[in-house]
DNA sequence: CAGAGTACTTGACATACGTCGAGGCTCTGC
DNA sequence: GCAGAGCCTCGACGTATGTCAAGTACTCTG
């Protein structure tokens, strides 16, 4: 990876047409893959399946490193990748954080990728 | 990656439940992330985009040698990623081998992580 | 057959990444 | 105020990965 990617805010929910409408310009490719990498790991995908199933309630740390057989550093490290791509919303409540799956920006992410979207 | 990751057939289309539909099991999970791992990447994901856009005939490594700025022997790695993901097809004719899109493929794949879907 | 064009393989390099242990911070309840 | 729970940060480690240069093999053309 010598051309390494740079960092890039992926807070916000993707915006770019879909790969089926036309090539897809730079910018909008390293996006893209950016969100995919945060996405692309067993684990995460997991984690993020736990939150969604969880629903608008969200889970905590602790939740996910009793899933898991993790640590919780380890668990806080994939939770912060999801975060940082705008995957999950993280909601502070007391000495808790609660992480709850943010469907738009998966789904606009899901869309951008899907041949047969549009 | 301590945890490494291990060799999965993975040329077949992807077929498991939705991650809307409930908590997705160890081996789907790992299934999703591999595939996603092989299009993680900016460079696949403009070769994709590419190659989908040229439709059913399909491209060729030199061409994409030519869009890209990349040598003939990277563009041939990220061709046999997304190829041993099962996101392209490569028909071989005469000296040149055309790689075209899988558009079922990527359906599916972007199909189980929608939060829309289903 | 010789040469050009195309594609794949291999080896090497630098970087990115997943994981953990240790430590520190904030909040809660006694 | 203290002890504990929960979460994050930091540093270190081993592995994976993207890239290239060089070499190899195959196909077509003349």
């Amino acid at each position: 990876m010598p051309k390494s990617l740079p960092i890039i805010e992926l807070s916000g929910t993707l915006c770019c047409p879909p790969v089926a409408a036309g090539v897809i310009s730079d910018a909008d490719a390293l996006e893209v893959a950016l969100r995919l990498k945060a996405l692309a790991d067993p684990v995460r995908i997991k984690l993020l399946s736990l939150v969604l199933a969880a629903g608008a309630a969200g889970l905590r740390n602790v939740d996910l490193v009793r899933e898991l057989q993790l640590t919780d550093a380890t668990i806080s490290h994939h939770l912060g990748q999801l975060s940082r791509a705008g995957l999950l919303s993280a909601v502070h409540q007391g000495a808790s954080t609660y992480y709850a799956a943010n469907r738009a920006a998966l789904g606009a992410l899901m869309g951008v990728l899907d041949p047969n979207c549009c």
